[in-house]
DNA sequence: ACTACTTCACTTTTT
DNA sequence: GTGAAGTAGT
């Protein structure tokens, strides 16, 4: 029996283990089926298989272990491919993209879905370059191109590639005859949704009370219509279980969200989940349609399959229906950890079970972490309840240094302690090398602090983003609106925003908007026209952009119109003009209003980094921009890595979450979560955690069940007897 | 429509 | 313990 650390201290397990056991054994069982099919690198099969393909251009042999030239090079069938943490996943797919084109497979036949749209760049970049690389391929490429009149490369920039939600968009607008829709949609965020939902509420007048008992708010509404959707609740069941308290209000609820969808199509308005959803919908009832792309799309990739949730996995699975479709999903079951937005980690798991025949291939060698560390993630992955069978090995020979684990009395403790050891380690290390992971952003403040006051440069990843800045909405419902005149939340936004303009004079100036044929002359002409001022300007201002030439002409203008508003809403209205700037940089990158706000909505900047710290002086030969610890949430640090990486607030209540603790399935994602973080070390992996951490929620002194279960001989535990150089604090169990 | 008071929810956030 | 959001009263 193994030791572990702190083997005395006792965790609840969460209460619904019991209940889960049958699930827990189906997946288990599908587990295994897949197993079985498990199909290894076979050095004969594969010399065949490239030999047979005496044109390659592309070292494929030699440039891949044998598993990732195994994936590379099965292009047809079903095929499942565990990737562990650092296992060249994205490499493989790209050599992947050009064996496939290679083999004469058109590079329109290709679908290539990712969660970022960065990703799927990347990929694409990559391949690119090598086959670009590749002499005689390139000269082959551009031979084809003169004779085609093709720009260059324009090879692969047929693939279709993105997000799922990028290439649901894209189908809508493309298709948009087929489907019998209209083209012209504006897409709601999560944000606009909440106000959507709120408006049809007072608008509907439905009751606010039942019994003293208060209706939900518009946050937990939306809340509750995504999940049932992605997870195929009902919405009175997820009630039921997940909301008792506000049970007495489920049939209004229900109305509710069958009201919303409504008024979503009747006002070409399209939410995330539509997004996904319409597109299954059609590609289940429109013949035409699903043939249509199942033809086309011949050979699909996807990645991250472990976040996808059932829309994304039912819109796969449609266009793979044909077994001449090829399919290749790529992920990694240790890595989910998106439940919270829907995504189902069964998928992965049940992958066997949609397509008997399908063939397994894992990826477990590691090219991140020395051997030490991999040792430690190794053992994590062990308490991994669900999973298939995966033991991560390096090529490594150096063992490394065992991750370190360190309990300080608070918070501040801790943000010293991960100072002192980047000063420490800063000798031989640029700070770009360092990262400091958190479970949730406010554990950074302190870190944040100790790192202004010791002058130690840092980036801070996650936060509020820059789409959802109040300004920014306001500036883009503008936009919203003369690229479709329905989007009554865009007109709400902005009539609101004006004196003397509330909620009702603005709604009923939208319905004379639209009733009029979307005309703006009711600005002018109705008895709201004098509610406010501003009615006048912003008619001519309206009227003067829907002429404009560029995006950027347009921006301009609404600019003009609305920083004097801002100035008068916003003490702080000189910071926040500053966004604009980025604003309008973006508007110069596009020429169409749609591919404008299309971009903002699905690939939305990812400017709400705060900076700060003195940039090194001098230091040669590093961007002083980008010479900067980085300071992140653990689910902002997902495929990502650094040499050295602390993990922090490594409380139980903290790390797990408290608000995870009685439940199976979030412990378990908990737990995974840890393993993100812990993998994203190269060599040095130090964990800390405080004395204790209180707040309204409870009280929590117990150090985190993740460290706790590990055996002891992965972890070195710094204790009284290895004293830190100023430590006087006691070291805590 | 605006304001002052009260209540409530409170991780994570690739879309 | 804190902010945003909802309610009631002007």
């Amino acid at each position: 029996m193994t030791t572990t650390i702190f083997a005395t201290h006792h965790y609840n397990y969460p209460q619904n283990f019991i209940e889960m056991k049958p699930k827990i054994t189906r997946l288990k069982q599908a587990i295994k089926k897949l197993e079985a099919n498990l199909i290894n690198a076979d050095a004969e099969v594969l010399a065949q298989r490239l030999a047979s393909h005496l044109g390659l251009q592309v070292d494929y042999a030699s440039e891949l272990n044998a598993n990732q030239l195994l994936a590379a090079t099965t292009i047809e069938g079903k095929v499942l491919v565990i990737a562990g943490a650092g296992s060249g996943k994205t490499k493989t797919l790209t050599y992947r993209t050009s064996y496939l084109i290679e083999n004469g497979v058109s590079p329109k036949e290709i679908l290539l879905l990712t969660f970022t749209r960065k990703a799927a760049n990347e990929i694409k970049g990559r391949a690119r370059a090598l086959l670009a690389s590749t002499p005689s391929f390139a000269q082959r490429l551009n031979e084809d191109l003169v004779e085609d009149k093709l720009p260059k490369n324009k090879a692969l920039n047929d693939i279709t590639s993105g997000t799922f939600h990028s290439f649901c968009n894209m189908l809508l607008r493309q298709y948009s005859g087929l489907l019998g829709i209209n083209p012209r949609f504006t897409i709601l965020d999560t944000g606009d949704s909440e106000d959507a939902i709120d408006l049809i509420h007072k608008e509907k007048k439905y009751p606010t009370k039942i019994t003293n008992q208060a209706f939900p708010r518009k946050k937990t509404l939306q809340n509750i219509f995504s999940t049932s959707r992605n997870r195929r609740i009902h919405i009175r069941d997820l009630i039921e279980n997940s909301y008792p308290d506000i049970a007495v209000h489920i049939p209004v609820i229900e109305q509710l969200a069958i009201d919303f969808h409504e008024y979503k199509r009747a006002n070409h308005l399209y939410d995330f989940d539509d997004i996904i959803s319409q597109v299954v919908r059609h590609l289940k009832h429109n013949d035409t349609f699903r043939q249509l792309l199942q033809n086309q799309y011949r050979y699909i990739m996807v990645d991250e399959y472990q976040d996808t949730n059932i829309p994304q996995k039912e819109l796969i699975d449609l266009i793979c229906a044909p077994t001449s479709v090829s399919l290749m999903v790529v992920g990694d079951d240790n890595q989910s950890i998106y439940a919270f937005r829907g995504a189902n980690y069964e998928n992965i798991l049940l992958f066997g079970e949609g397509y008997p025949e399908a063939k397994l291939i894992k990826l477990e060698q590691n090219y991140r972490s020395t051997p030490a560390v991999l040792d430690y993630i190794n053992a994590l992955s062990a308490q991994i309840t669900l999973g298939y069978q995966k033991q991560l090995y390096s090529g490594v020979s150096i063992e490394g240094v065992k991750p370190i684990f360190r309990r300080l009395s608070d918070e501040s403790r801790e943000a010293k302690y991960i100072a002192d050891r980047i000063i420490e380690l800063k000798p031989d290390h640029d700070y770009q090398d360092f990262a400091v992971l958190c479970r949730t952003s406010f554990q950074s403040n302190y870190v944040q602090l100790e790192f202004m006051e010791r002058n130690i440069p840092f980036i801070v990843v996650g936060g509020i983003r820059f789409i959802e800045r109040r300004h920014i909405k306001d500036v883009l419902a503008f936009v919203k609106i003369l690229y479709n005149p329905n989007d009554t939340i865009a007109w709400h936004r902005i009539l609101t925003l004006f004196k003397g303009v509330g909620s009702v004079t603005a709604t009923r100036l939208t319905q004379a908007i639209n009733a009029d044929d979307n005309s703006f002359e009711p600005l002018l002409t109705t008895k709201f026209a004098k509610k406010s001022t501003q009615l006048e300007p912003l008619y001519k201002m309206l009227s003067q952009a829907s002429q404009a030439e560029s995006v950027e002409a347009i921006i301009e203008l609404i600019l003009d119109f609305y920083m004097p508003v801002l100035k008068i809403n916003e003490d702080n209205w000189r910071e926040r003009s500053e966004d604009f700037r980025v604003l309008k940089n973006l508007a110069l990158e596009h020429d169409s209003l749609d591919k404008f706000l299309e971009n903002l909505a699905l690939d939305p900047p990812n400017d709400s980094v705060a900076t700060a710290g003195e940039p090194e002086k001098g230091e040669e030969g590093i961007d002083k921009n980008r010479n900067k610890v980085t300071i992140s949430t653990i689910h902002s640090a997902k495929g990502l890595e650094w040499p050295v990486v602390f993990v922090n607030s490594l409380v139980d209540g903290m790390t797990p979450h408290y608000r995870s603790l009685s439940d199976f399935e979030e412990l378990e994602e908990e737990r995974k979560l840890f393993y993100v973080a812990c993998s994203r070390a190269k060599s040095r992996l130090f964990l800390t955690a405080p004395d204790y951490f209180s707040s309204y929620s409870g009280y929590f002194d117990k150090v985190s069940r993740f460290i706790a279960e590990v055996p002891a001989d992965k972890i070195t535990v710094l204790t009284v007897k290895q004293p830190l150089e100023e430590s006087d604090d006691p070291v805590w169990w």
